[in-house]
DNA sequence: CTGATTTGACCATT
DNA sequence: AATGGTCAAATCAG
């Protein structure tokens, strides 16, 4: 939150900026060669498991190349790691819908700009990186998609779909980042759900402030809001299956810890493949 | 027919 | 001028 003055995180020289989202690229190159190699492992969990933390290494550098990419804000704004990770996602400007300027009447006052109150009090929004975008329980609407600078896919905006019945704020913006067999979406929501608090509890419970640990979700959400843009013929198939199980998710902090630890323990891998390999076995599990 | 999605236009910000 | 976020008419799907 805190935000320190510019010269504190003094950033680096462009050119030098130029040369570090060079070496992540080829390093994302590198990792997708890597995922090819591995490939070749005969061994079913071994293979998985080490193509999974492939994918996820070159996911993380795919999404280090875009927040360096998208940097302008993310030296200026705030040192927080959040609006850093915002900033990667949501690069530049802050745009305001016209609306009524256009039936000539309705003068709305959206207060969106670059995430903040009607203050200017930084709105809590939380970026992760998933390659179940959809994976969140709550219903939400799209309202618009729009192709990015610098970005391969473009971006699609959600808002809650009971934005309108329950005034409820919560708003999601889904892009995806890579190609990958599974493709990883990094996924921005912003504001708390006001609306789930006033359903019962099979719901998912208001969850979006739950911390990086536990952020295992289940599949299971009512509406495919989110399929045509985003990774469509998988999570057609997915939900078509009515499929439901619980896959990681990876919220940016972790990712960005990632970059200097091990990724998941074996175990822990061993787990999600698991899992994974029951999936595309019966793949028509669920209901 | 109703509700959700798509898509081009509009507008604020940088 | 360029860019990103939103609106809303048109279109699609159930």
């Amino acid at each position: 939150m805190a935000m320190r003055p510019k010269s504190e995180m003094s950033p680096p020289p462009s050119d030098q900026r130029t040369a570090v989202i060079e070496e992540l690229r080829k390093g994302a190159q590198l990792a997708e060669c890597l995922r090819q190699q591995l490939e070749l492992i005969p061994e079913l969990g071994r293979r998985n498991a080490a193509l999974a933390n492939a994918s996820n290494i070159s996911a993380a550098l795919v999404s280090s190349v875009s927040m360096l990419q998208s940097d302008r804000e993310q030296y200026s704004c705030s040192s927080d790691a959040r609006a850093a990770s915002y900033a990667a996602g949501a690069s530049g400007a802050g745009g305001r819908g016209g609306s009524g300027a256009r039936s000539g009447a309705i003068a709305r006052t959206r207060k969106a700009r670059h995430r903040q109150g009607i203050h200017g009090e930084e709105l809590p929004f939380k970026v992760t990186l998933t390659e179940t975008p959809e994976n969140d329980g709550f219903h939400w609407r799209k309202y618009g998609e729009k192709k990015i600078l610098n970005a391969v896919f473009p971006r699609s905006y959600y808002r809650c779909g009971y934005s309108d019945e329950h005034r409820c704020p919560a708003k999601k913006v889904v892009q995806q980042q890579n190609n990958n067999d599974p493709p990883v979406f990094m996924v921005t929501l912003m504001n708390d759900h006001t609306c789930s608090s006033l359903f019962p509890a099979n719901d998912q419970p208001p969850s979006s402030s739950n911390s990086a640990t536990a952020n295992s979700q289940v599949l299971d959400f009512t509406k495919a809001s989110l399929s045509s843009a985003v990774g469509v013929s998988r999570l057609k198939k997915e939900e078509d299956a009515g499929m439901s199980v619980t896959v990681p998710s990876y919220t940016y902090d972790e990712l960005a810890s990632y970059s200097s630890l091990p990724l998941l323990s074996p175990k822990e891998w061993e787990m999600e493949m698991e899992i994974k390999s029951l999936f595309s076995h019966h793949s028509g599990g669920g209901t």
